[in-house]
RNA sequence: GCGAGGGUAGCCAAGUGGUCAACGGCGACGGACUCAAGAUCCGUUCUUGAAGAAGUUCAUGGGUUCGAAUCCCUUCCCUCGCACCA
């Protein structure tokens, strides 16, 4: 290597520029690149590698967010690919979905805030973004510009291989895939409950939701009581259907007036049921159909009877001011055991004459039904509960506390009695699935949806509702088959970091149905069912099998030629080829080379993402993967990444704050913005952009330059080198650099580049802090070579730079450095530390001092103490290191005897320190220890430029000058320091 | 509420049983260079210390251990996800 280094200098002319210009250089390296063709990548007889990162959305323009994900990925590939693989890295744009039809529809109104956000965040200029008033004109725009800015940052992307998904081959292979997901019965279809604006008469998204946001979906159990007399039925919303059976009353408000509707099943089944109005409005928009036919004022019912489904109990409904017709239907089952409110209710009425109602009975005659046994809690948790926060009534904001405790205690570890019957013995945890259905079965329950907050605010002001969406096609996730083949995949891949496993294992498991088309948005039409729309997610979960069909679409086959037996064959290899090419008209070849690079390329080696996409995207990856593919095509890897803020500040496409790649790269550079992003944070980790950092990762890379510039222009001004012994610092330097490289193949490994990076460029710049301290030159060109090819993956541009300078090709070609065992020099390294140390204890000496150092003597171990050192260490190897030991060992020696007084105190030292020695130090101090006084004095020179005084050595066995007696601190690797001040009298 | 992750010096952040007063970066401070500033380079940066040392630290309280930032438990706090939306 050395030897390529050099040709190359003492011909050539030095050309490199002496002030890094980032611009220049990444421009003309990545030119280079494409010229060559350098990732444009074939199936060959190497081992593959592919990797893939969500193609992005393409509402906007690439921001740094972005940035960390996909240079992730460039690093990979490029570290991948030095490593000798081939490397497939490709990338595609998605678009199908609402928001590109939103975002046009804005600009086409003219939206001021979103023309101010696109202008200002996105970098468009604002003559330009008025004309993007379609979602094709803003697919094209945002395509180019994307493309453009991942050029300029270098990724090695196979670009032959890009594709929109809007494009009507990728939509063939959309609808084969949906064919067939059909065919194998992952799709089902049936309603749905939504949020929704009756107004847009659509569904509302988060961002189209001005407050309420949080809102998620409540599943409420309705249970239908009936009057005893009428019939008319009373349903009362729970998210507690197992009290049931501890029901002892029911609760109106006596305020209220309520509504008798008739409500009409969808298969034409008819009940009356008295509700809210505001219930009522709620049950418009659910699958069943409803009529108003009178009104109740809550006083009549009050005092009437109801019947208890479950059991055919009698019981009175009574007032209570805390129940709201706002909730539920606006009845409440009470169950004054298990519910603080009920009781707190009942208990308000104890004293109140109800005899307006016409209610006689004596309210305290109500026994309370214990239902649910929890530890810790007797018969009624809900009075226990109640007493002890002393609430007062139902209107104290405690109740609402009490209630959540009680919940909570019932529901993790709370079992249900005998009262229940065939339930008895069952957690109340498990109980609510298994009874609800049976409840619904015979009639007795509905299910109800509520926002878990109200209200909820659509952004063109109505208030939004829960509808039930009829006929919806849906991905059946919950089938607990299609999650084990999922669970199945999942326990062979790679995850990085490790700790997300259990993340997604989670969400595997909490994973239903799912929606899968649309009314709305751009995308393929379902096959089956052309009013619908594929939904966006859905319909880029194995599109990274496209990327090797995509190459060939436009040169050697076109989008109507694509039939289903066309993918199954290549993709499946189902079918006979012969039968394809007649079908399709592709020639045989071709057929069979698509289908021989699926064999080659797939599955996806590795896939790496952000972690917003767990839970969606990157588990109907792997939904679909086991739902479509043969088990030996199942993705092998995913590894994530956090976010990035904005110095503190989330980022938001379309309210801002945004930094663009394009803006990032413009200002600092393609590799100082690679090595930023890579370098801030690690996995999942958010990384927070903070301009004062990134000023400061510039730096160090202009310094990095000067370096790599300084070492080629000496070589190059010195012409030939002498060919000169390696020094120590030399081969200390090339030694700690094989620790360097091995921790950056480790890191790179498992994907931590933060760590990849501190190794291979903050450790390398801090060693060559003091390698140049200590006036090494030697090993810099040798550095040079392998430590440019270290960083190739992380700054490329700037590699290639300084490589060409000192060898053929790309370095991106160049094999990626593999730790050298032949250079690892402990004794150079053991050498360093030894001076080290010792200037670190002369300085804090002289700080501590305050002394002007005239002349520093170093006394250096009387032998004595090096038997002790010796002995001490072989006993330790022998397993066998105890203070009595040692000393009966080393009083052999009449040397040591000599010093009786001295040498225990010494030993007990020594000891301590040397129990803590890992065995391979001590293996080392014991077989070759360092020559002291010759590295002293090799030294002398470099103590007298540091210490900026003259330096002495001599040998504590007889010292020529000690004053102070500071000679018999002296230890073996701890020689005795005596400063003789500037000021001091007593000076030789 | 449920689930996942986390709380380390002025800030960011590495570290998961001894080699840890704790990598690295930022900031701050000092020095070199310069007429000067900036840039650059070198060094210092918990406290105390007139000799290479000692003391007190890794959210909190307790425990295990010869030994804990690191293992176990308590409490407090923070971030993210909880869906049909990319």
């Amino acid at each position: 290597m050395l030897r390529l280094w050099e040709d190359c200098f003492v011909e050539e002319y030095w050309c490199m520029k002496p002030e890094y210009d980032p611009c220049e250089v990444e421009d003309r390296w990545q030119r280079a690149w494409d010229s060559a063709g350098l990732f444009h990548v074939d199936r060959d007889s190497r081992e593959k590698f592919f990797i893939t990162i969500p193609y992005p959305y393409l509402n906007g323009n690439l921001h740094v967010g972005h940035t960390r994900t996909f240079t992730i990925g460039d690093v990979i590939a490029r570290f991948k690919r030095m490593q000798g693989y081939n490397v497939l890295f490709p990338m595609g744009f998605h678009v199908t979905g609402t928001p590109i039809l939103g975002l046009a529809e804005l600009i086409a109104k003219k939206d001021p805030q979103t023309l101010d956000v696109y202008h200002r965040f996105h970098n468009i200029p604002m003559d330009l973004l008025v004309t993007l008033n379609t979602p094709s004109k803003i697919v094209e725009y945002f395509k180019r510009e994307a493309e453009e800015d991942m050029r300029s940052i270098g990724y090695s992307i196979d670009w032959r291989r890009k594709f929109t998904t809007t494009d009507d081959a990728y939509k063939k292979f959309i609808t084969w895939q949906f064919n067939l997901l059909y065919e194998r019965g992952f799709v089902g279809r049936g309603s749905y409950p939504v949020r929704w604006c009756p107004n847009d008469d659509n569904p509302v998204e988060d961002h189209d939701i001005l407050r309420g946001e949080g809102a998620t979906i409540i599943d409420y159990t309705l249970i239908k009581f009936r009057l005893s007399e009428s019939g008319l039925v009373l349903p009362c919303a729970t998210l507690r259907p197992e009290t049931v059976f501890g029901v002892t009353n029911l609760w109106v408000n006596p305020l209220v007036t309520y509504l008798q509707i008739e409500v009409i099943y969808s298969d034409d089944r008819r009940e009356e049921w008295v509700v809210s109005r505001e219930a009522c409005e709620k049950l418009r928009f659910t699958d069943k159909r409803v009529k108003i036919v009178g009104e109740v004022s809550g006083r009549e019912l009050i005092g009437e009877h109801a019947v208890n489904p479950i059991n055919g109990a009698s019981v009175l409904i009574l007032p209570a001011s805390f129940v709201s017709p706002e909730n539920g239907s606006g009845i409440v089952m009470s169950v004054p055991a298990h519910a603080p409110y009920d009781y707190l209710a009942l208990r308000d009425l104890y004293d109140v004459d109800l005899s307006e109602y016409g209610i006689s009975e004596d309210i305290r005659d109500i026994e309370f039904i214990s239902l649910i046994r929890v530890p810790g809690f007797g018969e009624f948790p809900a009075v226990e509960v109640t007493e002890e926060l002393g609430v007062t009534d139902q209107s104290d904001p405690r109740a609402e506390e009490a209630t959540k405790i009680v919940y909570r205690r019932e529901f993790h570890s709370g079992e249900l009695t005998e009262r229940t019957g065939k339930y008895a013995g069952m957690k109340v945890s498990r109980v609510k699935d298994v009874l609800v259905e049976e409840m619904m079965e015979r009639g007795f329950a509905d299910l109800f949806y509520e926002f878990s907050e109200e209200p909820v605010i659509c952004r063109c002001g109505a208030r939004c509702v829960v509808k039930m969406v009829k006929d919806q096609w849906f991905l059946t996730y919950s089938n607990p088959e299609w999650k084990e083949e999922v669970y199945r995949c999942l326990s062979r891949m790679k995850l990085l970091p490790p700790e997300i496993r259990t993340e997604f294992e989670n969400k595997i498991d909490w994973l239903k149905d799912k929606a899968c088309a649309r009314r709305r948005g751009l995308g393929t039409r379902l096959p089956w069912d052309q009013e619908w729309i594929i939904e966006s997610l859905a319909d880029s979960t194995i599109y990274m099998s496209y990327y090797i069909l995509s190459k060939f679409i436009a040169t050697k086959v076109r989008p109507e030629q694509l039939t289903e037996s066309f993918f199954n064959y290549v993709f499946l290899g189902s079918g006979s080829v012969e039968a394809v090419a007649r079908e399709t008209g592709i020639p045989l070849e071709v057929i069979e080379d698509i289908r021989a690079d699926h064999e080659y390329w797939y599955p996806v080696d590795l896939r790496s993402s952000g972690k917003d996409l767990i839970p969606n995207h990157l588990l109907f990856f792997l939904f679909h993967h086991t739902a479509i593919f043969p088990e030996d095509r199942w993705p092998r890897g995913i590894a994530i990444n956090g976010f990035v803020s904005l110095e503190g500040e989330k980022m938001s496409k379309s309210k801002g704050p945004l930094l663009t790649m394009k803006r990032a790269i413009k200002e600092y550079g393609a590799d100082v913005t690679r090595l930023y992003i890579l370098s801030t944070a690690e996995y999942t980790q958010d990384a927070d952009w903070r301009s004062g950092e990134i000023e400061a990762v510039k730096k160090h890379l202009e310094r990095f330059y000067r370096i790599a510039n300084n070492i080629i222009n000496r070589r190059a001004t010195t012409g030939e080198r002498e060919e000169k012994e390696r020094d120590t610092i030399d081969r200390w330097l090339l030694s700690r650099f094989q620790h360097r490289v091995s921790e950056t193949i480790d890191a790179l490994e498992r994907l931590q580049t933060r760590r990849a990076l501190q190794s291979a460029f903050y450790m390398v710049l801090n060693d060559l802090r003091w390698y140049e301290r200590r006036g090494g030159k030697e090993a810099l060109p040798e550095l040079l070579h392998t430590w440019t090819r270290l960083l190739t993956p992380f700054i490329p541009h700037i590699c290639e730079e300084i490589h060409s300078e000192i060898a053929e090709g790309f370095i991106t070609e160049a094999p990626y450095p593999t730790p050298d065992p032949t250079q690892i020099d402990k004794d150079a390294e053991r050498r360093e530390e030894y001076i080290q140390k010792i200037l670190e204890d002369i300085e804090e000496i002289l700080s501590v001092t305050k002394i002007a150092p005239e002349k520093i003597i170093l006394y250096t171990t009387p032998h004595w103490k090096k038997n002790v050192y010796q002995t001490a260490l072989r006993l330790k190897l022998q397993d066998g290191l105890d203070m009595k030991r040692v000393i009966s060992e080393i009083m052999k020696d009449p040397e040591v005897r000599r010093h009786g007084k001295e040498a225990p105190k010494y030993t007990q030292r020594i000891i301590a320190e040397i129990k803590k020695m890992t065995d391979e130090t001590a293996k080392l101090q014991a077989s070759n220890p360092l020559p002291e006084k010759e590295i002293l004095t090799e030294t002398r020179k470099f103590f007298e430029k540091e210490l900026n005084c003259k330096i002495e050595i001599q040998s504590a066995e007889k010292t020529t000058y000690d004053p102070q007696q500071k000679s018999r601190h002296a230890e073996p690797m701890r020689p005795a320091i005596y400063i003789i001040s500037k000021d001091s009298e007593n000076e030789r």
